[in-house]
DNA sequence: GATGAATGAGCTTTCATTCAT
DNA sequence: AATGAATGAAAGCTCATTCAT
């Protein structure tokens, strides 16, 4: 027991350094050895943990899509809104985006970018199921509340995901007039008026 | 004039060839030896034309930027309604993914993705200038109009590029349940919604 | 510790390799997969122990300079007369050029040759300065001894190093009528000559 | 006769143009390519003319040495005594190592430096011959007239070209305290004295 | 478990040389 | 003679991965 929770410590070490290195420097200007360098151990004794670069970086998206989907849960769980929810999960993405950067920016530049690196092992959106789950959660509640239009859930989810992200981007990009934060009411407006319900 | 039309010609098929390529496998997965093969030349001949890997990329951006602009300016130039404009950006982003599906892959695969590939070369947004104005001035004239609601040129710009970037992105993961070109009307309802005036 | 001297000891098997193969080939007909295999390690290790190929010949500059210069200092430190100095430096000189090659070979076809190869790393005479040093505390003792000419030291440092370089590259050539060591004295004379006092 | 005298030139065309070229860079670093822009040619051209790179360097080797040798050979028919001769082989050496540097610089960043690209065409001293036959008709001379002491030729050669390639050397290392020719009567008098009679 | 030296395949890029025009 | 596009071998260097210790 002490010894499996030691090395899950260990691998979560891992876990977090190698995905603010993924996320500062991309998937291939990421080197083993920088990863190994950067938690203090020899690389080597990484492959003890992840037997390869690809599956790190597999690991990693999960458990990226765990810490949403629990941000989200908690949102789900609360008695807001629809609107209130959207405004909520708005603030968590663009929170994130600013407090830890890291978590965002391997969703844009890992994950989206480098598709061939999840082509065997995260097929379909295995790997980051949680996170689609609460917020296919999210939809249907408010669908079921009346409070949204009823419509192919991907139509909503693409509109959530792709505009936040490219918003993220464009940040990343220093083309925005201002910063991140402020925008999240006019965004938060967007995205519900085009879900609400008639 | 044959002779720049000889060196035109396969500089264009170089162009053609290389955007399949990167727009599938991504930037670094995509060899120079690959590209040469795959269009029948050497790799030392592709130097002849393109001075590096990066440049070949900056230019193959332009290319599509250039592409795409043109489209949407046809309908920038045309009479239709705010409402009915939208659809068409849609139809013409959704079209394009289809029948000709690096282009966009290109944009979320290789562009988004691998910025430190464009950061010589293609600042701000140097490169994607001129898709990047048409949309501009589909939008102010749209709002000049009245039509659409005016705020920040980037909180539209985001959600437009964002949306559809994600419907694109969710169709290559093969998650989506209809065809691309089902989701036009659901998404251009749901952005026009987004962006009307009240 | 054990460690330690394991390191240096691959790094100076690479440094007697390569500099064997610089100077019989020179610098850019040398190629790194050569040095490799002629000491039985692969390239890539290669680079474990010297980060470029220029810094690899700046380092060997650096070995040849200690070690002549620890030869030329016994001479100096002993209470020979200048005109006996000048022989026994000729000695080391041709000697050396006879039993390591290389290390003469080296300074003639790689230092002398490939400038650009020195120029970020071995300003002025940085790497060489040992071997300088101790020629010119000779220089300056015997003038001061009143045996030798009192004159610019590069007079008579030119005249020193570009007439044994001279006569190891003749002999190098083929070109002599006898064995370089045959030489010594007849150069000794001329160099005495050239030198002293009036 | 017009044919074979265009051709000439243009040879010599190329010849200067490569030259140049090869003394400032070196041999590796110049590329065909550039020595044919040099001179306004296309370098499939170049390959009328010359078969080869090496080809190419070893004709500039004998026009060198053509060239220094009508120098050298205008003060062997001069009157001067041996010890004025003296002085004015080494001031034609650093004269032509101002206006012409190529020339002399080709000496030591080409052929001394890059023996495998004169090892099949220029063994021994073939390329060179022309030159080191002035030096020893110079060195017969007065060696015959009495003013010089007898002894092997290539102790005496080697001391001259020794000394002045490696002055050159030290003024291209900047190292020097004076200018050249400032070191000229220095020079000249060692020279002298090392290889007078007695 | 831990280390880091070692491997070797593979990358981008260069360039002497050839050859169709 | 002249062009310069084309070839293709080879270079320096990197890095995921392995393995002896």
């Amino acid at each position: 027991m002490i010894d499996t929770s030691k090395k899950e410590q260990k691998r979560s070490l891992i876990i977090n350094g190698a995905l603010k290195l993924f996320a500062t420097k991309g998937f291939y200007a990421t080197t083993i050895p920088q990863i190994a360098k950067f938690i203090g151990m020899s690389s080597g004794n990484l492959y003890n943990y992840f037997s390869s670069k690809e599956l790190l970086a597999q690991e990693i998206l999960k458990y990226i899509s765990a810490h949403l989907a629990k941000e989200i849960r908690k949102i789900n769980d609360s008695s807001l809104s629809s609107q209130e929810k959207i405004k909520a999960i708005v603030k968590i993405y663009f929170n994130t985006a600013q407090s830890q950067p890291e978590m965002i920016d391997f969703f844009l530049r890992v994950y989206l970018s480098n598709r061939e690196v999840f082509r065997k092992g995260c097929e379909g959106m295995i790997c980051v199921n949680e996170f689609v789950t609460e917020i296919m959660i999210f939809f249907d509640e408010a669908v079921a509340k009346g409070e949204l239009k009823n419509q192919d859930f991907f139509s909503a989810f693409g509109l959530f995901m792709g505009y936040l992200g490219g918003m993220v981007f464009l940040n990343g990009e220093e083309v925005l007039n201002k910063r991140l934060d402020e925008y999240i009411d006019d965004i938060s407006t967007n995205i519900y008026n085009a879900l609400k319900s008639d």
